[in-house]
DNA sequence: GGCGCCATCTTGGTATCCCAAACTGGTATC
DNA sequence: GATACCAGTTTGGGATACCAAGATGGCGCC
């Protein structure tokens, strides 16, 4: 692989993985060093990373996007836009069979299922979801809006009730998918993103002061 | 402005105005003698037009993306989305006397206004409309969508009949959304998209021909 | 002791240089 | 005449040197 991709997969993964924190600096040159590339390939793993929203500009430098309060509720209006579309255009395919597959997706996790592996598993839930649309372009907006969304979900203080509640809906969703029900499944989808966003949002408000601490900026909706 | 931002700004004009043709082959040392830039702000530019969707690699090289119509479809039901989305979220504000300044928009359009002058207001409107939402979102992906078929509707053989009739969906559009009702204003918005994309399609399917023989790729859906 | 100023370091922006891979054109061979 | 092969050129990926602007910190002055 080349180093341009390995050094944005990478930087990518510890993003999102939390090893380097919402808010903290990046310097094109702790990266270079860290990775083993030279600026070249660092700037274009930045360039790209700051279009998927993770880094973005701090007057001259870089940083970490900070956990944006305000900008999760209104990714999560955009993601309902979306997300119910790429549904209503997988209920009127003629073989929706495929829907099974992502059943399976949601049976492979039980109760000794890391952690980590249910927090993919939901993401990735919405994003094959989307996929089966056929819409390219909707699909994107899904991925990269769970992209978005994926640090807040992990910072989620989540109860297995939580967990259970999600699986629950997300089986519903198919289900009504599966038969069809355009009208139904786009509901279900839609009270599923909302309950989404106001767990999440009431969390992280929540836990401000703690995540903080742990030197994770948080900025206020 | 830095040679970043301009390089940027210059090669997607040049591309969005069909300067450059769709296909066409866009080496880093063109780029670079063309603009008298260095070939990292080329690269960083390049970067952001390829996520635009304005430029995709060739093998090992960059060439200017092609007319795509199955996109133009696909991209068509995405701006559905979001744009009924948004102007739902506009419907639903207290305060809408801002399509007030989009109504004086169109009006600055009359008979012997240049086309791109046209051109230009079709695409504001729907972007400046989106825009109105509040969702930041919905606002990128509808300006991203619209950005997308630039090249397509300029390329489109609009006859006068066309533009006056998209205007006056506008108006019926502002005219819904001016009292709140989001179901007549979604209708509308929809219908005109729809349309558009109807007419667009075919008229690029049809010209497709020609529109190779004047060196532009066009891909069928 | 506090405040301001200057030297220094850091950091991103830009310009070049080098390299390996791919493409091109021409030539020699069959 | 077609084809296979080889040298030269083009091209993007990567590395590095240099610069200007901004951050930093220490020293001196008030």
């Amino acid at each position: 692989m080349s180093q341009m991709q390995n050094v944005e997969t990478q930087l990518r993964q510890m993003i999102l993985g939390l090893e380097i924190g919402p808010g903290e600096k990046l310097p094109e040159r702790w990266i270079e060093s860290r990775f083993g590339a030279s600026r070249t390939p660092v700037r274009a793993a930045l360039l790209r990373l700051e279009t998927e929203g993770l880094v973005g500009r701090d007057g001259r430098g870089w940083t970490v996007s900070p956990i944006n309060l305000a900008e999760l509720e209104q990714v999560a209006v955009y993601r309902e836009a979306v997300e119910v579309a790429a549904l209503r255009l997988t209920c009127g395919l003629a073989d929706r069979s495929a829907v099974d597959v992502i059943e399976a997706m949601l049976e492979s996790c039980d109760h000794d299922t890391p952690r980590e592996e249910w927090h993919r598993v939901g993401m990735d839930f919405h994003i094959e979801l989307a996929r089966l649309s056929g819409n390219e372009f909707l699909f994107r907006a899904v991925r990269d809006a769970m992209t978005r969304l994926s640090r807040a979900r992990w910072l989620e203080v989540r109860d297995e009730a939580a967990l259970s509640r999600a699986w629950t809906e997300h089986r519903a969703i198919l289900a009504a998918a599966r038969l069809g029900d355009a009208d139904e499944a786009a509901r279900l989808l839609s009270g599923h993103i909302v309950g989404s966003r106001d767990r999440l949002v009431t969390s992280l408000a929540n836990d401000r002061r703690g995540l903080r601490a742990r030197g994770f900026a948080v900025v206020a909706a």
